[in-house]
RNA sequence: GGGCCCGUGGCUCAGACUGGUCAGAGCGCCCGGCUGAUAACCGGGAGGUCGGGGGUUCAAGUCCCCCCGGGCCCA
C-alpha cells in the first residue's frame, strides 16, 4: 500500500531548487548512488574537458554540460555503474599570457627574470581557481558528475601518463625532430599549430610589390616577382613557376621581363604601365634552372653565399594565375610550400629570423631589426637598386597568435614531431568505426579533415604545459625518453614533487653511452597532447588502474561541440590509434553553439553574453535545462529569455499535474495497479501512453536523441495527462462507486510515480522535489536519483487504443467547433451526437471511447450514423468524417444545464466560504422559478455528490433557510435565483 | 576557392536519415469554456509559395542539381 501527500500549490522553483541541491551535497546522494551501482554493468564517459581560463562558463558550457548529465543521468537509472570524472585542460597559452598581463610582462624575458618557478605557480594557482569556480557554477545546474575526483591535466598522475605516451610513441620510431618552417609568434616566441593558427586570421595591410630579380648573364631581362612579405626576401632561395603554363617575355621600355601570360595585363594594369610588348612566348617549364642573381646581394651577406643556388624551379601545385605575377619568390625557411618544393630541389634552408622575430647577422643591414619594420627599408633598398618594379598595398587575411594578437611569422626552427602521414588510412578506418551522433558530423565532416593531415607538432617553446620528456647527451646526443616519475628517479635519483618546469629542467644524468650530461629538451608539449591522451590519463593509466582499464577501453560516450571535430575528437582519435591502434571512442555526439538572441556567437567582448547565474536568477534551473534539452543538439541553439519564459509555464503545467494528482490521491491507501483486463478504455489509454513514453525515452536516449526523449516526457506530462487523462480522472477519482475510484487512483499513482525518474533524466530538481514531497515513503529511497527508470511494459502498449483516442479527441473538438459556431455552450448538455464517418478505426473508436466522447463533448447520446436529414444539427468536419450534433433541447437538456449552473454557483459559495473538499460538508437551499425547482428535484443527487452536501433543498422563501447560512443572488440565462449554503458543523 | 550545416505560419522550433494521412507543436493573437489544479486549467480559430528554380517519382518539406541568403570549418 502506498500513499501520497499533498504537493504544495504554487510552484516556486527559486525557493526549493537551492533546498534540493543543499539536500543532495549534505546527505552526498552523488556519492551514495555512485556506492550502490558499483559492481553494475559499466558505462564510460570522458569529459571533454573545459578550458578554465574565467571564472565563470560561458552558457554554452553550461548546455555542454547539461548534455552531459542527462545522459549520464539515464544510464544511471538503467542501473549503470557510470565513470563521469569532469576533467580541465588546464595547461597553455591562454593561461600563461593571463598570468602574463597580470604581472605585468611582455616577453618571455620577463617570465625568466621573475622566475619560471614563481609564474608556473601563479599559472596553476589561476587554473585550479578558475576550475573551482566554474565547477560551483556547474553545480547550481545539478551536473552530477564526480566533482570531488576531476582529472586535471596539471596533476603528476596525469603528465606521468602522458609521458608515458611519448616514450611508447619514440619507441614506435615516429617521434622525431626536424627543422621545418613552422608559425611563430613573436611575442610568445613559440611554434603555434596549424590548428592554433587557423583559429584567428585579422585583416591586415601589408604592401604589395613586384620585384625584378635579374637574369645572370643577360644585361636587361629580368624574373618579375610578386610578395606582401618583402622580409622574406632575405631569405630567397629560388623562384617558382608552373611548368605548364604560358609565360611571355615583355619588353617594357629598354628592359625585358618574364611573367605569366596569364597575369600580364592585370600586373601592367596595376602598374600603371600601358606601353609594353610581347616579344616572346614559351612554357614555364622552359624557364627551369635559369639563374638570377638577387637584389640585395650587396647587403645581406646570406645572398651572396646563395649566388649558386638561385634558380627557376617548377611548382605545379602552389603557383597560381589568380594573383601576383606567376613568378613567385620562394624562400624555403619561411613557408611551407617553399619548404616542400625547395626539399624536391635539394635547396638550401636560411632563416635569418630570430625567435623574437628579428633579423640575424646573417641578414647583414638588416640584423637586428623587427621582419614587419624591416619591411619598409628593404623596399627602399629595392628602390635604390633599380629592382621595384611596382609598390602598392594589400589588405589581406593575415594569420595572428590568437592568444596576443601579434602577427605571426613564418620561420625555420628545430620542433619535434610525431609522424602521422603514413597513418592516414588507418584513422580513416578508425574513424568510421564510430557511432555518429548526427551521422554527417563523422561521416563527412571528419573525413574530410583528415584527408589534409600532416606530421603534428608537438613541441612548444613556453613553460606552462607537460614538459617534453626528453633528454639528450649534451656530448654524443644521445637520446633518452622517460615515461614516469620513477623512471627519472631510477636516472638521476631525484625524485620531483612537481613534474612541470622549471623543477624538471634540473634534472640531470650521465650519458650511459658517453658519460657526458643528459639534459631535457626544454621544450613542453603542445596542450592537444594533453587533452589527447585523457582517455587513459584520466584515469592514471598504465600506472594506475592497468587492469580494469581493459574493461573501460574504449570510452562509451563522449560529446563537445562541432569546434572539436578538428580539435579534440580528432586528437583522442590520434592518439588512440598511436597508442593503441584503435579509435577511444564508440560514440560521439556533436552539438551546436549557443548564440545570443539575434543568432550572432555570445561573447563578452561583444556584450551579448548571458552569465549563468543571470540565468538562475531569471527562471528556474530546470528551465533552462529543459530549454536546451529540447533543442536539437547538433544545431546551433539561440539563446531566448522569451523561450525560456514559455518552457518555464510548461514546467509549471507539468508541477500542477502532480498538485491536482496528490489533491485527490493524498490520504488515500493504493493498492498495486490493477490488471489490464480490469481496466476501461482511458485507463487502458493512459497506460499504454506511460509505457510509450518509457520506451520512445529508451529510445531516443540511445540514440542521443535528447530532444526527441525530452519532449516526450513533456508530451505525456502535459498533452495527455494535463490536457486529456486529469480532466477525465477528476470525476472518476470522486466517484461513488468506491471501488472505480481506487481503480483510477491506483492507475494515477502509477502513471505518476513511474514518471517521475523519467522526469528526472531532465529536470532533477523538479523531480526529486515532487518525489521528496509527496511520493517517498519511510522505505522507499532517500532521492529521486536511486529509482530505476522502470523498463516500459510493452504488453500494455497498444497502438491501436492510441490511435483511437486521437480519433476520440478528434471528433470532440469538432463538436466544440460545432458548438461554438451555433453559440452553444460546452455546458449545456446535448441530446445526442452523430457521428458520420467511413473509417473503421474512428467507428471503432466512438464505441470504445464512447465514455470520453459524452464526457468532454457534453452529450447524452454519440452514434456512428448517417448524416441526419431532420431537425436542427450543427455539425463541423474532422479528419476522417463529419460530427452533427443534435440542438433541440428537451426537458432534459433544459434541466441538466440549470443543474450544471447551480452546481457552478456552489461550488463557488463555498470556496468563498473557504470550504476543503471531502472534507467539510454543507447544506444547500435554493429559491427560484420552476424550472429551477424542477432541476433541482431531477439532479438533487448529482448536485449534491458534486458540491459535498448533505442537504439540498429548494425552498419557496428565505424563511425556511436556517439563520446562518451564507445567501446569494445570482443571474442565470436572465433569471433570479437565491442560494444559501451553510456550513454542518 | 573547397567542405559542412541551416533557411518551415508573427516569434521559437519539430518533421527530412528510411519520399506517401490534409506540414505539426509551443508562444503570441482572436473567440470561447471551466471555475474544488484557480496569480491556474481546457477548447476552438485565423495564420504557412516548407528560401527560389529545375529534376527524379504515380507521389517531395523529405531524394538529386543549380541559385540566393545566414553560419561554421578549411585553404
Amino acid at each position: 500500500m502506498s500513499r501520497v501527500r499533498q504537493l504544495p500549490r504554487n510552484f516556486d522553483p527559486r525557493k526549493y531548487e537551492p533546498e534540493i541541491l543543499r539536500f543532495w551535497e549534505e546527505a552526498r546522494i552523488y556519492e551514495r548512488l555512485r556506492e550502490a551501482r558499483k559492481g553494475r554493468r559499466r558505462f564510460h564517459f570522458l569529459d571533454g574537458p573545459p578550458y578554465p581560463s574565467s571564472d565563470t562558463p560561458h552558457p554554452g558550457t553550461v548546455w555542454n554540460k547539461i548534455i552531459k548529465d542527462s545522459v549520464l543521468r539515464f544510464r544511471r537509472g538503467e542501473g549503470l555503474d557510470v565513470l563521469d570524472k569532469p576533467g580541465w585542460d588546464t595547461h597553455g597559452l591562454p593561461i600563461e599570457v593571463m598570468t602574463e598581463k597580470a604581472l605585468g610582462f611582455s616577453s618571455k624575458k620577463d617570465i625568466e627574470e621573475y622566475g619560471i618557478d614563481k609564474f608556473v605557480m601563479k599559472c596553476k594557482e589561476l587554473a585550479s581557481r578558475n576550475l573551482e569556480s566554474m565547477t560551483g557554477h556547474f553545480k547550481e545546474f545539478a551536473v552530477s558528475m564526480d566533482w570531488d575526483h576531476p582529472y586535471r591535466t596539471f596533476e603528476n598522475e596525469y603528465i606521468e601518463s602522458a609521458w608515458w605516451g611519448v616514450k611508447k610513441i619514440w619507441e614506435s620510431g615516429r617521434l622525431y625532430e626536424g627543422e621545418r618552417p613552422v608559425h611563430w609568434c613573436p611575442r610568445c616566441e613559440t611554434v603555434l599549430s596549424d590548428y592554433e593558427v587557423s583559429e584567428s586570421y585579422k585583416d591586415l595591410m601589408d604592401p604589395s610589390i613586384y620585384v625584378k630579380f635579374k637574369i645572370w648573364g643577360k644585361g636587361n631581362e629580368y624574373l618579375l616577382i610578386w610578395t606582401t612579405t618583402p622580409w622574406t626576401l632575405p631569405g630567397n632561395v629560388a623562384v617558382m613557376v608552373h611548368p605548364s603554363e604560358t609565360y611571355v617575355k615583355v619588353r617594357v621600355g629598354d628592359e625585358f621581363l618574364i611573367l605569366a601570360k596569364a597575369r600580364l595585363q592585370a600586373v601592367m594594369e596595376e602598374a600603371g604601365v600601358e606601353d609594353y610588348e610581347v616579344v616572346e612566348e614559351f612554357e614555364g617549364r622552359e624557364l627551369e634552372g635559369l639563374r638570377y642573381e638577387h637584389p640585395l646581394e650587396d647587403l645581406v651577406p646570406l645572398q651572396r653565399e646563395l649566388r649558386d643556388v638561385h634558380r627557376v624551379v617548377l611548382s605545379e601545385e602552389y603557383v597560381t594565375m589568380e594573383e601576383g605575377s606567376g613568378c613567385v619568390h620562394s624562400a624555403p625557411g619561411h613557408g611551407k610550400e617553399d619548404f616542400e618544393v625547395g626539399r624536391r630541389y635539394g635547396l638550401p634552408v636560411v632563416s635569418p629570423v630570430d625567435e623574437r622575430g628579428r633579423f640575424t647577422e646573417d641578414a647583414g643591414k638588416y640584423a637586428g631589426l623587427q621582419v614587419r619594420e624591416a619591411n619598409n627599408v628593404i623596399i627602399r633598398d629595392l628602390e635604390e637598386r633599380g629592382a621595384l618594379f611596382h609598390k602598392g598595398t594589400v589588405i589581406h587575411k593575415y594569420p595572428v597568435c590568437w592568444r596576443c594578437d601579434t602577427p605571426l611569422i613564418i620561420r625555420t626552427t628545430k620542433q619535434w614531431f610525431v609522424k602521422l602521414t603514413d597513418l592516414r588510412e588507418k584513422l580513416l578506418e578508425e574513424s568510421g568505426k564510430v557511432r555518429w551522433v548526427p551521422r554527417w558530423g563523422g561521416e563527412r565532416r571528419f573525413r574530410d579533415w583528415l584527408l589534409g593531415l600532416e606530421d603534428w607538432i608537438i613541441s612548444r617553446q613556453r613553460y606552462w604545459g607537460i614538459p617534453l620528456p626528453v633528454w639528450r647527451c649534451e656530448k654524443c646526443g644521445h637520446i633518452e625518453v622517460v615515461g614516469s616519475a620513477s623512471e627519472v628517479e631510477e636516472r638521476s635519483g631525484i625524485r620531483l614533487e612537481d613534474l612541470h618546469r622549471p623543477w624538471v629542467d634540473e634534472v640531470t644524468w650521465k650519458c650511459p653511452k658517453c658519460g657526458g650530461v643528459m639534459r631535457r629538451v626544454p621544450d613542453i608539449m603542445d596542450v592537444w597532447y594533453d587533452s589527447g591522451v585523457s582517455f587513459f590519463a584520466s584515469v592514471g593509466y598504465p600506472h594506475r588502474h592497468k587492469e580494469e582499464f581493459s574493461e573501460i577501453f574504449p570510452v562509451d560516450f563522449i560529446t563537445e561541440g562541432h569546434d572539436q571535430i578538428r580539435g579534440w575528437f580528432f586528437s583522442l582519435l590520434r592518439m588512440g590509434t598511436l597508442l593503441f591502434n584503435r579509435v577511444p571512442y564508440k560514440s560521439v555526439l556533436m552539438h551546436g553553439f549557443m548564440l545570443d538572441e539575434k543568432g550572432r556567437e555570445m561573447h563578452k567582448r561583444l556584450g551579448n553574453y548571458v552569465p549563468p547565474p543571470e540565468i538562475i536568477k531569471k527562471v528556474a534551473r530546470d528551465t533552462f535545462r529543459f530549454f536546451v534539452l529540447t533543442k536539437v543538439p547538433w544545431q546551433d541553439l539561440r539563446f531566448s529569455w522569451k523561450g525560456l519564459r514559455e518552457m518555464e509555464r510548461r514546467l509549471s503545467v507539468v508541477w500542477n499535474v502532480y498538485v491536482f494528482g496528490t489533491t485527490y490521491l493524498r490520504d488515500k491507501e493504493l493498492g498495486a495497479l490493477p490488471e489490464r483486463d480490469e481496466l476501461d478504455p482511458v485507463n487502458r489509454w493512459v497506460l499504454s501512453k506511460l509505457n510509450s513514453m518509457m520506451r520512445r525515452i529508451r529510445e531516443g536516449m540511445n540514440e542521443y536523441h535528447l530532444h526527441v526523449a525530452s519532449n516526450e516526457v513533456l508530451s505525456f506530462l502535459i498533452d495527455d495527462l494535463s490536457h486529456l487523462y486529469l480532466r477525465v480522472a477528476r470525476k472518476k477519482l470522486r466517484s461513488k462507486d468506491e471501488s472505480e475510484a481506487d481503480r483510477w487512483g491506483r492507475v494515477l499513482y502509477h502513471v505518476l510515480r513511474e514518471a517521475l525518474p523519467y522526469l528526472s533524466i531532465f529536470a532533477p530538481l523538479m523531480a526529486e522535489k515532487i518525489y521528496l514531497e509527496s511520493f517517498r515513503s519511510e522505505d522507499d529511497p532517500e532521492s529521486v536519483n536511486f529509482l530505476l527508470l522502470a523498463e516500459p511494459d510493452i504488453g500494455a502498449i497498444d497502438e491501436e487504443l492510441e490511435d483511437m483516442m486521437d480519433r476520440a479527441r478528434s471528433i470532440v473538438s469538432a463538436s466544440g467547433y460545432a458548438r461554438s459556431n451555433a453559440g452553444i455552450k460546452r455546458r449545456q448538455p446535448l441530446r445526442e451526437m452523430v457521428v458520420v464517418t467511413e473509417d473503421e478505426m474512428t467507428k471503432k473508436a466512438v464505441e470504445t471511447l464512447r465514455e470520453v466522447i459524452l464526457a468532454e463533448a457534453n452529450v447524452r447520446d454519440v452514434r456512428v450514423g448517417d448524416e441526419p436529414v431532420k431537425g436542427n444539427w450543427a455539425q463541423a468536419e474532422f479528419n476522417s468524417g463529419k460530427v452533427f450534433l443534435n440542438l433541440e433541447l428537451g426537458e432534459e437538456e433544459v434541466l441538466g444545464g440549470l443543474a450544471r449552473e447551480l452546481t457552478r454557483r456552489i461550488q463557488l459559495m463555498r470556496k468563498e466560504l473557504g470550504l476543503t473538499i471531502g472534507l467539510e460538508r454543507i447544506e444547500v437551499y435554493v429559491q427560484g422559478d420552476d424550472e429551477f425547482r424542477r432541476a433541482l428535484e431531477r439532479y438533487q443527487d448529482e448536485i449534491a455528490w458534486d458540491s459535498d452536501a448533505d442537504v439540498i433543498k429548494f425552498v419557496e422563501s428565505e424563511d425556511e433557510v436556517p439563520g446562518s447560512s451564507f445567501g446569494k443572488e445570482w443571474e442565470i440565462d436572465g433569471r433570479r435565483v437565491y442560494i444559501w449554503v451553510r456550513k454542518v458543523e
